[in-house]
DNA sequence: CCTGTATGTTTACACCGCATACAAGCGCAG
DNA sequence: CTGCGCTTGTATGCGGTGTAAACATACAGG
């Protein structure tokens, strides 16, 4: 087999996406702080600079780890937007995307600390517009309702992880939910007040 | 005078304020990156371990600063609620909150980065609880109300500083004051819907 | 004056990200 | 098959970091 990678071959066979994966599991177990190049790459049984093949710097495989995280929760709001109808399914979304960043910490702290240079939304900022956009009613226009539900669960989903939140409301992600269905119930069905 | 320091003295003086004021400076310019404890301590004019006479490490430096950060942030937070009344009153309060952090992106980030080992609330909390619990109406309790504020505007925060947000609509902070009254205007004279 | 204690300094270590120079394995003309 | 070149991984080294231990200095109270 021309193709065959032996077990302990000079290439590594895909050391790109290794890398990848162990700085994933560094990262889940140990928090940021565990996350170095050299670690990395010791993981992956491999020299410190090994890497440097793959990415750029240090920052290059972080953005490459950040991106994986905004697929798996593009993914978890996608499902989660799936399982409800209405304003239930922006709460569902909701609690989903607090639930992912208790779930994972250290990959959500990753995916929104880099300043995002490149200023393009993750796709799951798509999946949470189609829905407020369908509930958008008078009380606001709805991209700023897009925007008021981002902002809530993303604050929510920050205070908890900083543990400013008792740890009994932001654990179970009851708050989470009953907040973003009392902010979709008051966004799709009430008129603007007096003023 | 037995009191007077020379400018050579080998005793600094107050080297713990001193450390912190740099490092807010070295913060504000530079991000945290730049936040090195030997810079501190050379920006102090001083060795790169004479900061441990003081703090237990950086890690006590930096709870420092971000303790500074609260207290400033507490009072911008008190000046705005004074500035207007009723829902207006929450809204000048959430649009003080975002410009806080985008006039000290870095310092923001620090207060709301390290995991808050201490789980007691900032001073800042009870300015917007009050507020939130004389807003408080029939749609949603007082303590979902405050939670809600805050996070809302803690997300709209943090997105902004990510660059998540368009820099047209983050930077004035319109955004954060639109939305902020608006969730003050639906939390405050708005009944439960059907449902 | 003499001594104890708080405060800074010096030296040292392990680790980090990264730059450069080198070696090992694969793919492809001939 | 042979040999060349390119990709991939290695070895070594530099400047920087946080921090531990041992040392030096200035002030305070007897």
């Amino acid at each position: 087999m021309s193709t065959s990678r032996s077990e302990k071959a000079y290439h590594h066979g895909d050391l790109r996406a290794a890398l990848v994966s162990a700085a994933l599991e560094l990262l889940e177990g140990g928090g940021e702080a565990a996350l170095s190049l050299r670690a990395v790459a010791r993981t992956c049984g491999v020299s410190a600079m090994a890497p440097y093949r793959h990415f750029a710097g240090k920052e290059d495989l972080l953005e490459a780890v950040a991106a994986r995280g905004f697929e798996d929760l593009a993914e978890a709001l996608g499902t989660a937007d799936a399982s409800a109808a209405g304003a239930e399914a922006l709460a569902a979304q909701g609690a989903a995307y607090v639930a992912f960043a208790c779930r994972r910490p250290a990959l959500f702290r990753l995916m929104f600390m880099t300043p995002c240079r490149k200023p393009d939304r993750p796709r799951a900022y798509g999946i949470l517009e189609a829905r407020a956009a369908a509930l958008a009613g008078p009380a606001m226009p709805a991209e700023d309702l897009t925007l008021a539900a981002w902002s809530l669960v993303h604050g929510l989903a920050a205070l908890i992880l900083d543990g400013r939140i008792p740890p009994e409301a932001g654990g179970t992600g009851a708050v989470a939910r009953r907040i973003t269905l009392h902010l979709a119930r008051l966004m799709a069905g009430v008129p603007e007040p007096s003023a």
